[in-house]
DNA sequence: GAATCAACCTAACGTTTGTTAGAGATCAGT
DNA sequence: ACTGATCTCTAACAAACGTTAGGTTGATTC
């Protein structure tokens, strides 16, 4: 990726677009608007996009790769001895990082996603199943560790885990909590429950 | 409430409505497009409503609502016996049901609350205040008796708890699935955990 | 049967939408 | 100083937007 004055531009189009889209949905935000935010004219967006939905796709597609990014590396910097609670935390907490700190185009991807062209939505289904993957292979690593427990379902867990910590951006503000942290909370009670064990 | 036929086109204006902005989001849904799926003309919805943001607003108000009577039958038809586990498993099951197989209305409200107008969200945020008071009363009592694991913030329980289950949104098909039978095995993951416990 | 009313339609308003063509600006290489 | 490429602007296009005023319809009331 050269650093030309151009690609920076492209950039800066394509962080306030997600940013905006994030808000006010797809529709709700117009080239206009986007080329204002980024001190140019709408017409000057078609030098570096083809189209609206050209810079969504391209919104769409760096969401995904960004978290998954975020998640391997967790994940590649355990120990070879982590437990499998550990790494689960680990995974909760890469996810939360891209979702809440670092990447407009993550939480751009999970809050729009599901009110977008349907041709768009289909050029982003192919990383987000790798994404889905990912996530699959831990939790059937865990399964087949046998760490988990036998009535629980590897793939609904992982629609739950995923779809658990997405909802957090519907609250929490990094600016006034710990992201860590929250892992931690929610890799607790997804390991060992909110309720008190008998005979504690 | 009468059920004139001006009523009934009103009802079905707003189940419409409220149909299209969870799929399209609510810039993406024209007054056109709404008037077209009711059989009507753009102009002929004013008769009813005074303007595009008081549709919304009625969808969204509705959401709550529904959601909030379904908790609470939910939770009234259980026998006064009820341990917290099964409390929890009802209300999980009358939310779900509320979002995922009759109330439009509910999903709606889920999937665009965030990206809806200043004007629209403040008029939704009282009755949104007065669901997760329900939720919080519930908890609390689970905290109160002691059934709560004691490092368990119950208000962070609700946010947990409240997003995981809209989240479903996103990939349930009510149609294909078991909707009490999910509400089952969300119940049992947040309380008991997905990881086998030492000496099983 | 004339008058009244609720419910809907028609036709238009001013604005905003995504997009395009072509004209300017900026700057490096010669 | 000139050329060419790169990047942005201006100005406009047809279409769609939310909304409104006034007319048409069919049923109800006197």
């Amino acid at each position: 990726m050269e650093d030309t004055s151009s690609r920076q531009t492209r950039d800066r189009i394509l962080h306030t677009a997600a940013e905006l889209f994030g808000q006010q949905g797809y529709s709700g935000v117009s080239m206009r608007r986007i080329a204002d935010a980024c001190e140019m004219k709408a017409g000057s967006l078609y030098y570096h996009f083809g189209s609206k939905d050209e810079i969504l796709s391209e919104v769409l597609n760096l969401g995904i790769s960004k978290v998954m990014a975020a998640v391997s590396q967790a994940l590649d910097e355990l120990p070879d001895t982590a437990t499998a609670p550990e790494k689960l935390r680990a995974a909760l907490a890469g996810h939360l990082r891209a979702l809440l700190e670092y990447s407009v185009f993550t939480s751009a991807n999970v809050r729009i996603f599901g009110q977008v062209p349907e041709v768009v939505r289909q050029a982003n289904l192919d990383a987000r199943r790798a994404y889905e993957t990912l996530w699959d292979e831990l939790l059937a690593g865990f399964h087949a560790g046998g760490a988990l427990r036998a009535d629980v379902d590897p793939r609904s867990l992982r629609l739950m885990v995923i779809g658990a910590l997405n909802a957090t951006l519907e609250w929490f503000d990094p600016a006034r909590g710990d992201v860590d942290g929250l892992a931690a909370r929610y890799a607790d009670v997804l390991s060992h429950g909110v309720f008190r064990r008998e005979g504690e």
